[in-house]
DNA sequence: ATGATGTTTGCATATTTGTGCAAGTATTAG
DNA sequence: CTAATACTTGCACAAATATGCAAACATCAT
């Protein structure tokens, strides 16, 4: 059983930020920006997924990213945003199977 | 690749639910509640994990099974409440899979 | 029936959070 | 330098949320 203790800090800290849904979908557009092969996406390329002004998607993005959730590079003056992928799906990880090997029913 | 798409709209509402520090608190104890073998707690128990209100313990119980992160059942008085291992566990490792096939770097 | 125990619900309130707009910074093009 | 583009930040405000207390409800024991 090779399972990880989750962090349930961290975890808390992931989950509240991916708990608004306006913030969601912004990780939902980059899941599919990296399905089309694209990886990263610029904030205004972002802006296009909720119907939210821009300045507030900024904030969602630098919260997602504080979160872990994403993390950012920046080139000129755009600022390209993809998502944590290897930490993120870790944690999630370590929680399932910390949940399954212990959480069992009787 | 066996590998479910996640469903966003319900981990959406489970990460809401975890996203606020008392019901992590919370679902943290049913954690250890699990791990000692006990499997099940009722909502007195559980209030003992966090400093607030009992009454605020059960509305957070409560919301917590409305986003499906637990499961209930009654006994006399008692109402016990335990982590829906299963399902839960399903649902992260669904999107840790995706996120991990999909989002790779380069 | 009465009282004790366990839980939920109504209400008022304080705090947090999401939002838009305007103004700011940063970088590039002319 | 100036203008344009990309993004961030300050501020004000509305909406959502967490909380405590008191009262209600449910079940059980006597």
């Amino acid at each position: 059983m090779k399972c990880c203790k989750p962090n349930l800090n961290i975890l808390n800290k992931m989950f509240k930020a991916l708990g608004d849904s306006n913030r969601m979908a912004i990780f939902e557009h980059l899941c599919n920006c990296c399905r089309s092969g694209r990886y990263q996406c610029n904030v205004k390329e972002v802006s296009t997924c909720c119907d939210v002004d821009l300045s507030v998607v900024s904030r969602h993005l630098s919260q997602l990213k504080k979160a872990q959730i994403l993390k950012s590079s920046k080139n000129g003056k755009e600022v390209f945003y993809s998502i944590n992928a290897k930490e993120l799906a870790q944690e999630l990880r370590n929680l399932a199977d910390y949940i399954e090997n212990f959480c069992k029913e009787n």
